[in-house]
DNA sequence: TGCAGGTTTCATTTTTTTTTGAAATAAATG
DNA sequence: CATTTATTTCAAAAAAAAATGAAACCTGCA
């Protein structure tokens, strides 16, 4: 016996907002990993398991976030580049869709938000060693040796997390 | 003409001091990056231009931070095994003192920070899996890839993450 | 056993981050 | 070019995270 199909409809779109829950709860877990506010996570999420672009007010309302909210969050997920603006005929709105390849959106995150920390790091290493200098050889050893480890660490974290990215063969 | 010897102490421990201060802001900000609070950054920057352990108290007066949390920030370094107490003779109090390997350090944060998450992630993925059985197929299709590579993606971050600490060769 | 120095815990306060919503801006339409 | 619709910006509110400090808790010692 075939159920009403009506009804059925009901229960699947039920049964998808469920899983469209988990999504977004997966990804404002991942992106907390990362330090992104949970609304990215969200919105990322939503379009993640949408099979159709969505627009600011669909994210807006199925998300019950605020407009200035969504805007914020596309905007990080747009420089991130995980989400794109599809056109939408007869439509003034932009629509938007997931970008579903993670690689890039790690090598984009390493690149805006890592990468400009490491910089700053090999700056602040060049004021020790100049601080360094002015110290007499017998204190000098100790701290010479810890400066060039931190050296080491930079310079290793600029070339490894870069290539990091690259080994995601999903 | 050589200076006062006094005065050259003086001199010389500004400049360990300005050291010191570097080192904790470089430390500040890498484990800002990782999510770790303020003053674990600074305990660990203090202590890792240090030529001797130093004691909670120590701790505390050159950090202006109160004992709560000097204890907060300590039990989190020991926890990533980023520092030590070493026992002082005829001293009631613990000293610690830094661990430098940072490959420790970071295999540690991935381990307790990082690995957990993906752990909770497959658990969501799981029951994903569950909730689009009862799709009909119609439907199920475009989800099914969506989840797919999510799961791919929890799968790597399990295998890659763990390894890359170990590619830290310092 | 009771005390003293040292450390941890945790409710409260402070600081920082994120969200909100309304005003400013921009862009399309008639 | 005025009006309507969509998006961004930003000051203020709300929420979340971290720091404080005092009380509780150890632990060795007299």
């Amino acid at each position: 016996m075939k159920l009403d199909p009506n009804l059925e409809t009901i229960k699947n779109s039920e049964i998808y907002d469920q899983l469209s829950l988990e999504s977004v709860d997966f990804f404002v877990r991942m992106m907390s990993i990362m330090g992104l506010p949970r609304s990215v996570g969200e919105i990322y999420g939503l379009l993640y398991f949408s099979p159709s672009p969505l627009s600011m007010d669909q994210i807006c309302a199925k998300l019950e976030i605020s407009v200035g909210s969504a805007s914020q969050g596309l905007k990080t997920l747009r420089s991130l580049k995980s989400v794109k603006s599809v056109y939408v005929s007869g439509e003034r709105k932009d629509y938007f869709q997931a970008e579903t390849e993670f690689r890039r959106l790690f090598s984009n995150f390493i690149k805006e938000e890592i990468l400009p920390h490491l910089d700053s790091a090999s700056g602040r290493i060049e004021s020790m060693e100049k601080n360094l200098e002015s110290l007499p050889a017998s204190e000098r050893d100790f701290l010479n040796i810890r400066v060039e480890k931190l050296k080491r660490l930079t310079k290793a974290g600029k070339r490894l997390l870069p290539a990091l990215a690259g080994l995601l063969k999903l």
